[in-house]
DNA sequence: CATGACTTGACACGACTTGTATCAAACCTT
DNA sequence: AAGGTTTGATACAAGTCGTGTCAAGTCATG
């Protein structure tokens, strides 16, 4: 009842735009996916304008500069998630981090987790867990009890993650 | 595969046993269970000089230094815990806590979530709400589907809870 | 080859969290 | 009435975490 929200709301922009050396805007290329795609398609959901949670879903990679404007994050705290393996990004041949749009989806449910919710990263750790064993757990269900059950576990598991204001869109 | 552990093992023990006044032994009477009824048993359990887990289960309450003791906490965590709503001690007529053997449970999954596994309060909060809400489920579908399936997904979450690292009885 | 732009890892700082210590006041039992 | 205990409030120390900063390395371009 009284149960308040501890909701601390840190991060998230009480630096101005100072053109510090860690935000810039053309990455190096690649040499995995056709040189320059990155890019391309980071520029493209740049462009309109739209800034935060909207934009629209695209396929390629992404450097750490590129993926840490698209989520508004900053490039140390994506390597040190990294550090900490909760995301894992794929690597050019020069070593740089390539994020995928299932990284960048993933980097979106842990900042709703931390920023939102007010985990720290060992529950964002044990949270991104917890999904993915349920999906999985869903997956065996429903080879198990037939795609009638199968469709009851997988309402009754979006009813979970609703209620633990999880945006898993299974 | 790094995939440091992280886990802290801060709280418990850096304070030598010092006689300040909040870690007593003998609670005040609690006019609810028979009288003296709680000091009884917290007594009992203490007595045979096992300190820590495995701590038989027995039907009573605890005034918060007696559950204190055996759960070897902190009054203070205790009443901490209390205001930001992770448990809900009774109370007596003259106000004082009452811990029932299902708080103690209660808190002891919460020592292992914050000790062992780093979660803060807010990860905490998420935790014991996912269980809650996961145990409900299981019950939902039994219903629904019948029992052979309703233990196929006990299974499975008790599957769950082992590789989440959750000491849930079920 | 030289230059510029960018990333990399490492370190440090400030804000916040959290368990614990301390205090005066109120309560209960002897 | 006296002693012991709980209560709520406040304060402090240690840890966490996002972010700023730095030198060194990499890559494309002129």
């Amino acid at each position: 009842m009284t149960q308040q929200r501890r909701v601390q709301a840190r991060r998230r922009a009480p630096s101005p735009p100072l053109p510090g050396q860690d935000a810039p805007y053309r990455p190096a290329d690649t040499s995995i996916s056709p040189s320059g795609a990155a890019q391309q398609e980071a520029g493209a959901s740049e462009a309109p304008g739209r800034e935060d949670d909207t934009v629209v879903a695209m396929e390629g990679v992404y450097i750490i500069s590129v993926a840490a404007r698209i989520l508004d994050m900053h490039p140390q705290t994506l390597r040190k998630y990294e550090r900490l393996g909760l995301v894992r990004p794929g690597r050019t041949l020069g070593m740089l981090r390539l994020y995928s749009t299932e990284d960048i989806r993933k980097l979106r449910i842990i900042r709703h987790l931390s920023d939102e919710m007010g985990l720290n990263l060992a529950g964002v750790e044990f949270a991104l867990a917890a999904i993915q064993n349920l999906l999985t757990m869903q997956q065996r269900l429903a080879a198990k009890l037939g795609p009638e059950a199968g469709e009851q576990v997988r309402e009754e598991l979006h009813l979970l993650f609703e209620s633990l204001n999880l945006p898993v869109d299974q």
